[in-house]
DNA sequence: ACTAGCCCCTGGGAGC
DNA sequence: TGCTCCCAGGGGCTAG
């Protein structure tokens, strides 16, 4: 599932293969009557609206805050891309077969009769004829188009905690964000996108693991050593995760159709029943359900 | 102001 | 083989 590293990768990758490219139409084929709040693309009209505005746009650059996936245009508007739980967008050449109602890649590479070409929501062409497709098995993408001069004010991202990777982001910013819930659990307070914006449940496990940090520790009998240990483990395994391009254990690809590698170097996501892998630890990994999601941890080295 | 729990969605896997 | 049930989960929403 896209969690920052997977939405970086994204990004960078856009960045090269879609900017300076002119749009000539937008398909979507959403067709979910029930959603969340009418301002997104699965509504038909806003979708009649979002294509009027953007046909004969050019893609200036594209960036992240965030999840979520940003694609500016020449015409002061921005679109937001929330890729959920399934979505990830493919750039390629891709076709319409009106018979099967599907797209499919033409040409060689990965994109050709990729099992994920059976879920494309959306797609955007280019008068190069080239396409950016947005594949969403689960159809819980949200897609809109923002003012790009009022996005840091938009609903979706005003509230959005700061980009762990970034500069200014320190350890005293952690811990008085992390500090914030001091009565939560830290897994829950660290996947809380209005304290730090990006960490999921598979980095956060994977975070905790390398902290030696139990998920359910209660924040405010974490001491300043484990905070900053935490800070270290969330940094360094969200770079490891860009390292490795990100995380395919569910249906993400990068944009030229390739799995990102990070899910063969999990410690405990997923690895329920399997050994602790720590030096020295004879601990086993387990699996424990906080707040309605997974969590998994060594039942030996994190406390 | 908080939080627990439901909901959106669909394929894959387990069990019978 | 085929049916049913459960699970994966980000995050918006509502009821308490």
């Amino acid at each position: 599932m896209p969690e920052l590293p997977e939405v970086h990768t994204t990004v960078v990758e856009l960045e090269r293969l879609i900017v300076g490219k002119t749009l000539l139409n937008v398909w979507s084929g959403y067709d979910s009557p029930h959603y969340y709040g009418k301002e997104q693309v699965k509504d038909p009209a806003y979708f009649k609206k979002f294509k009027a505005q953007i046909l004969g746009s050019t893609i200036i650059g594209t960036s992240r805050i965030g999840k979520n996936v940003l694609i500016h245009l020449d015409i002061g508007s921005t679109i937001l891309v929330h890729m959920k739980m399934t979505g990830h967008l493919l750039f390629g050449n891709y076709s319409y077969n009106k018979k099967e109602k599907k797209w499919n890649a033409v040409g060689k590479g990965p994109l050709k009769d990729d099992k994920w070409n059976g879920f494309i929501r959306m797609v955007f062409s280019f008068t190069d004829s080239t396409r950016l497709a947005l594949s969403d098995l689960r159809k819980f993408a949200k897609v809109q188009l923002i003012k790009t001069d009022e996005l840091h004010n938009h609903p979706e991202l005003l509230d959005l905690g700061p980009d762990p990777l970034s500069e200014t982001f320190t350890l005293s910013t952690f811990k008085e964000r992390m500090r914030s819930r001091a009565s939560g659990k830290i897994k829950q307070v660290l996947m809380d996108q209005n304290l730090i914006a990006g960490v999921g449940n598979i980095y956060s496990d994977e975070a905790l693991w390398l902290a030696e940090i139990h998920p359910t520790t209660i924040v405010k009998k974490l001491n300043d050593a484990q905070l900053k240990k935490l800070f270290r483990a969330v940094q360094e395994i969200l770079k490891k995760g860009i390292d490795f391009k990100g995380d395919s254990t569910s249906d993400y690809r990068t944009p030229s159709g390739t799995p990102g590698e990070f899910h063969h170097k999990h410690q405990v996501y997923r690895r329920t029943g399997e050994p602790c892998t720590r030096e020295g630890c004879t601990g086993t990994i387990e699996r424990l359900v906080i707040g309605g999601r997974s969590a998994h941890f060594c039942n030996t080295c994190q406390k």
